[in-house]
DNA sequence: CCTGATACAGAACATTCATTCTGTTTAAAC
DNA sequence: GTTTAAACAGAATGAATGTTCTGTATCAGG
């Protein structure tokens, strides 16, 4: 009875993800948006409204997709501990020094959300996300006997977090590696041995 | 043989910092940066030249006042150590609850350094300025002996800068005041005693 | 008091932007 | 094959943006 789509929607996304993260809200306009999603005005506008809406879709699927692909992966297994840890900061380090993207949950907080509580509030489920799958690993590694006893797993978690936090703004200004490395090996230390 | 100019252009930079550091760059206009400052037009195109040029000396004038005003301020005493570095901290929650303006350089870090490199350059500057100043204060404090030994002071103070990078973040962010201290007091257990 | 150089206020300009509209194409339903 | 609802490509629109221009006001020098 009618014409079929032909641009996949959550595809769109993914590569409306890319744009956003590099360029950030303001700075993104519909015409990239068309460009680097291969998606005419039509399917955009027709499918999310506008370009607000598009982007609080990309940054949802953003957040649904980082912890389970990006270097936060590893935090997912049944058994990681702090191996996983020290893994998913060195494999941030790695591509950190390719691109310069950071994080988009980080990006977004400092461009929109003073200005956008809807906006601010995704942002912060995206951080407390992440923070969980801290928690697990910090879980793990404390019954196994990895971590100081010190502070709880909870703030430990929220701790870490925060620490992918300023990779990501360094990541951006173009901070070294070095610079970053040593930052991440003080920071770990933190957890004990 | 001319009429004299009506405002102070520091006192402009001023309120032009205070306008780009809330908004940004993207989402300032220069009428937002007329209205902001009370310099018409012709004043600020005369002295700057154009947006991005009055951006970079706002940016500049903050990395200028920004640790001699700020919660940075107290860490360029004399005798600074780790006292002053907890009340440098301290400070920083304080303001970072009332307002979410966080930290300008990083500000600028996320939304334009990948993009412009004259930019980034001077983000780092600042950075390093800010880590300069704890190396500072971690040079008394290892001297009096509050600190551990374990690490370098340069990379304990390049350690710090970090920290406070994850605090701008959470700043804009909307974190709560409680999510960021006990942020800072993991963080700051890292130096010992 | 004139003169003229410069700062001022705001209009004007060209461009870009987000969004909407129009005419065409497509393919499922009959 | 015809019909028709919906998707496509891109032009059109109106507002906003950064920048420049114009006419007026101001003040130092003669």
């Amino acid at each position: 009875m009618a014409r079929i789509r032909e641009f996949d929607p959550d595809q769109a996304l993914d590569s409306a993800i890319g744009v956003f993260w590099d360029k950030g809200f303001f700075d993104t306009s519909m015409d990239d948006l068309v460009q680097g999603t291969g998606v005419a005005r039509y399917g955009l506008y027709g499918r999310w409204g506008n370009k607000r809406d598009l982007f609080i879709a990309a940054l949802k699927r953003y957040g649904d997709m980082g912890t389970t692909e990006g270097p936060a992966a590893v935090l997912g297994q049944p058994e990681a501990s702090l191996p996983q840890i020290h893994e998913c900061f060195g494999s941030w380090l790695d591509i950190a020094c390719d691109e310069r993207l950071g994080c988009m949950a980080c990006n977004t907080a400092i461009e929109i959300a003073p200005h956008d509580e809807e906006i601010a509030a995704e942002v912060r489920k995206i951080f407390a996300k992440l923070t969980g799958r801290f928690s697990h690993a910090l879980s793990n590694a404390r019954r196994k006997g990895e971590i100081q006893p010190e502070h709880s797993i909870d703030d430990l978690a929220a701790y870490l977090s925060g620490i992918l936090r300023s990779l990501a703004v360094m990541t951006r200004a173009g901070c070294s590696r070095d610079e970053m490395k040593s930052f991440v090996d003080i920071a770990l230390s933190t957890l004990g041995a």
